[in-house]
RNA sequence: GGCGGAGUGGCCGAGUGGCUUAGGCAAGGGCCUGCAAAGCCCUGUACACGGGUUCGAUUCCCGUCUCCGCCUCCA
């Protein structure tokens, strides 16, 4: 089975057939810094993370760029408004958006470029398009003349004879036609501008992304991602220009579904922004990574906390099982949570799996068949996830038959998978505090000695005195179990 | 006006021309447990509406309704 991915621009699914076998270049268009991350941002960068992950899992050498544009006209209004320079703002919501990345389990792109960081190559890409007859200086700025590329529309299917004028197209009589976009746009006064042969200004949106794209990757790289909202004009100008200059660009173009509040787009303007930083203080970061991953990249998501909450018991069922397995299994395998000390070491011991995020190695001869058949559909994520219930569900059999041999198997299985989906509990950055923690030392004592007294209180029937212990232990976020090999414990939120 | 997508059981969410009642959450029943928790087993209902094609359609086609995204900054 080899991997298919849906092309936005043959709207179909398509094999992925990579320019280079063995390799693959992926480039996302990631944050424009204007403002803080929502979770549609987030949902983005999961679902190609998942799909980074998913190349290299399957044995591609990925690489993976994701840009950060840090000029725009939001920016510099908001730098206005605030009284600030532009540059202050961009830089602290890229480090918001870079928390964001990290909090949601995001491996790190292998180049993420700012876009103030490659006028000298946005400027080679111009002078092509000039001295090809596709763009023109104007005013100031420079445009890409639209009816010099007839294949203009190829990837939206927007035919620029039914476009809709844009509203503003009288303020701007400088282009040619009011089609035509910027690619450079010319200094006004009180504004960041760079120099250029044309005249100080200020990149254009599309501009970065092509040069930063094809420096890093080549003229022609195999996967071009984003949002929806990104296909026109974004990705149509993208394409058009750099396939007017003469690159191949991307062979493949994905778009995620976005994430909707209450019947509407997120948006800022609309205030219904669900920010990272707010919602991770409400809910762990690897259940809003859950939910956020759960259903397929290109379906729309409707956000709705009952929706939220459900992923998040869907996830601790699966989190149950994998720390109670890993319990079983032995010191070497031992979960990041409170472990009940007198478990005996039963089992063949899964053993801690090199995990892909570090080690960029290959637990494909563990995965499922169903598993792997399931992503290499179009990154099937929701059949990818049954497979991962199936294996907890028959783990959680061999648990409670007493069967450590299969109990090992289904938690080397489950874990490879949740490596894949960056879901895996005992893997970074899930993997909670456990005995390397002083204060989880101390803790683990103390539990200690009130489990030894609700012993005691059983073995003499005295219920009453062993529920107590229990309940006072839980209100204090300690959860107790019975398990046939004795009392076992976690620390809960 | 143009382009694209969606309407699935209480909820989330896959998928397919006729056997997967995907999977999860919730619910009910049972097992286990001193009780609880966790876990396991069992159970239920679906495919927006109206036509059409077909031996047969939730899945294909047409129409209707509703919704969403884009055409302007946007993941």
């Amino acid at each position: 089975m080899t991997l298919r991915l849906y092309d936005t621009a043959a709207r179909s699914v398509r094999e992925f057939d990579p320019i280079t076998p063995g390799k693959a270049s992926l480039y996302l268009c990631g944050a424009t810094v204007q403002a803080p991350p929502h979770i549609g941002h987030v949902r983005s960068g999961v679902s190609f993370d998942i799909l980074v992950r998913w190349l290299r899992a399957s044995g591609y050498q990925t690489t993976f760029c994701r840009n950060v544009t840090d000029i725009d006209d939001k920016i510099i209004r908001v730098a206005a408004a605030e009284g600030v320079p532009w540059w202050l703002v961009a830089q602290r919501n890229e480090r918001a958006f870079g928390r964001a990345y990290d909090a949601l389990g995001c491996l790190p792109p292998d180049v993420e470029p700012r876009a103030t960081g490659h006028v000298p190559e946005m400027i080679i890409l111009m002078r092509r398009l000039i001295e090809g007859g596709h763009a023109y200086p104007a005013d100031g700025g420079v445009y890409f003349d639209v009816g010099s590329y007839p294949d203009y529309g190829a990837l939206s299917g927007q035919r620029p004879e039914h476009m809709r004028p844009a509203d503003d197209t009288e303020t701007n009589d400088a282009k040619r036609d009011p089609r035509d976009f910027a690619l450079w746009k010319g200094a006004k006064p009180g504004e960041p501008a760079w120099d250029t042969p044309w005249g100080p200004g200020r990149p254009g949106w599309h501009l970065e992304c092509s040069a930063m794209a094809t420096k890093y990757l080549g003229p022609a790289f195999d996967i071009h991602g984003g949002g929806l909202d990104l296909v026109f004009p974004h990705h149509e100008n993208e394409l058009a220009q750099s396939r007017a200059a003469g690159d191949g660009f991307a062979q493949y173009w994905m778009h995620n579904g976005l994430v909707g509040v209450a019947g509407e787009k997120m948006s800022k303007s609309l205030g219904n922004s669900l920010l990272v930083d707010v919602m991770v203080t409400q809910v762990r970061p690897v259940e809003l990574r859950y939910y956020l991953g759960q259903a397929h990249y290109r379906s729309a998501i409707e956000y709705s906390p009952d929706a939220l909450a459900e992923a998040g018991a869907a996830y601790r069922r699966i989190e149950g099982f994998v720390t109670r397995a890993a319990e079983l299994a032995g010191p070497a395998g031992a979960g990041p949570k409170g472990a009940a000390g007198e478990l005996p070491a039963a089992g063949t011991g899964a053993g801690v799996l090199p995990s892909i995020a570090s080690a960029g190695a290959l637990p494909a001869a563990v995965l499922p068949e169903a598993f792997s058949a399931a992503l290499d559909d179009d990154l099937g994520v929701p059949l990818a996830l049954a497979a991962v219930h199936d294996a907890v569900r028959d783990g959680n059999n061999a648990l409670a038959t007493g069967d450590a041999g299969r109990a090992a198997t289904r938690l080397a299985e489950a874990r490879a998978m949740l490596d894949v989906l960056g879901l895996d509990p005992m893997a970074e950055p899930w993997a909670s505090r456990g005995p390397d923690d002083d204060l989880y030392s101390v803790v683990s004592a103390l539990v200690s000695v009130a489990l030894a007294a609700r012993q005691a209180a059983r073995e003499r029937r005295d219920y009453a005195a062993a529920d107590a212990i229990r309940d006072e232990l839980h209100a204090a976020g300690v959860v107790i179990e019975d398990t046939p090999n004795g009392p076992r414990w976690e620390l809960k939120q």
